[in-house]
DNA sequence: TAGGCCATCTGGTCCT
DNA sequence: AGGACCAGATGGCCTA
């Protein structure tokens, strides 16, 4: 695994505030980022239009308009590499589950996603010839057969479930305490659900 | 040294 | 309104 742990090497918004003005006047693009350069140039042409009505540039102190807008971009940003970070732990996650031949190179994201791919495919096609007597109604769904997969599953939970309520019905727990299965699918349910509510 | 991969910044859009 | 999400841009690091 490639552990790059590497300093900021970008210039942030702030710090280019606080550059030079001899900086700021030069040419050679800052170690700052393309968006920004961008940016530079769309003000340059502004600049170049409002030299007039900038005459009598003011001053900007703290809590002044522009210095909010600094200081939302700032803790933006913030919350945009927390939000890589994440994303980033999840695809290292997902890496540590899929088996692959070059355990000691980095799998790169997009052949995480590719080998994440496959391997749910394989393991898919695994179940269905292992159980393909058990499991009526699978046999040529090869195309979409993760969520017939599912489908099947759910079915199969809300049978238990209604055979539980009858036993509840019938008799009561009868001192059966056992918590429920909670399988790999079953967590697997239960994820969904909660993408699927927003929680 | 070129190309792949990545982190970061940024502005726009969507969602709550 | 503010946060989440997304995609484009850019530069740094690494490897063949």
């Amino acid at each position: 695994m490639k552990t790059k742990n590497r300093p900021p090497r970008r210039r942030t918004l702030l710090q280019n505030t606080e550059a030079t003005a001899e900086e700021q006047t030069s040419d050679r693009p800052q170690p700052g980022c393309g968006a920004e350069l961008a940016k530079g140039l769309r003000s340059r042409t502004s600049r170049a239009a409002g030299t007039r009505a900038e005459g009598g540039r003011r001053r900007q102190g703290p809590g002044s308009r522009r210095e909010n807008s600094i200081q939302r971009r700032l803790e933006s940003n913030e919350r945009e590499r927390q939000r890589m970070h994440k994303l980033n732990n999840a695809f290292q996650a997902l890496r540590e589950v899929i088996p692959h031949v070059r355990a000691d190179k980095k799998l790169s994201k997009i052949e995480t996603l590719t080998l994440a791919k496959n391997y749910i495919k394989s393991l898919t096609s695994t179940i269905l010839t292992m159980s393909s007597n058990c499991l009526p109604g699978l046999e040529g769904a090869e195309p979409a057969l993760g969520p017939k997969l599912y489908q099947h599953y759910q079915q199969q939970q809300q049978q238990q479930q209604q055979q539980q309520q009858q036993q509840h019905v019938a008799g009561g727990p009868l001192g059966t305490t056992e918590a429920q299965p909670q399988g790999h699918l079953q967590r697997y349910s239960t994820q969904i659900h909660s993408f699927r509510e927003g929680s």
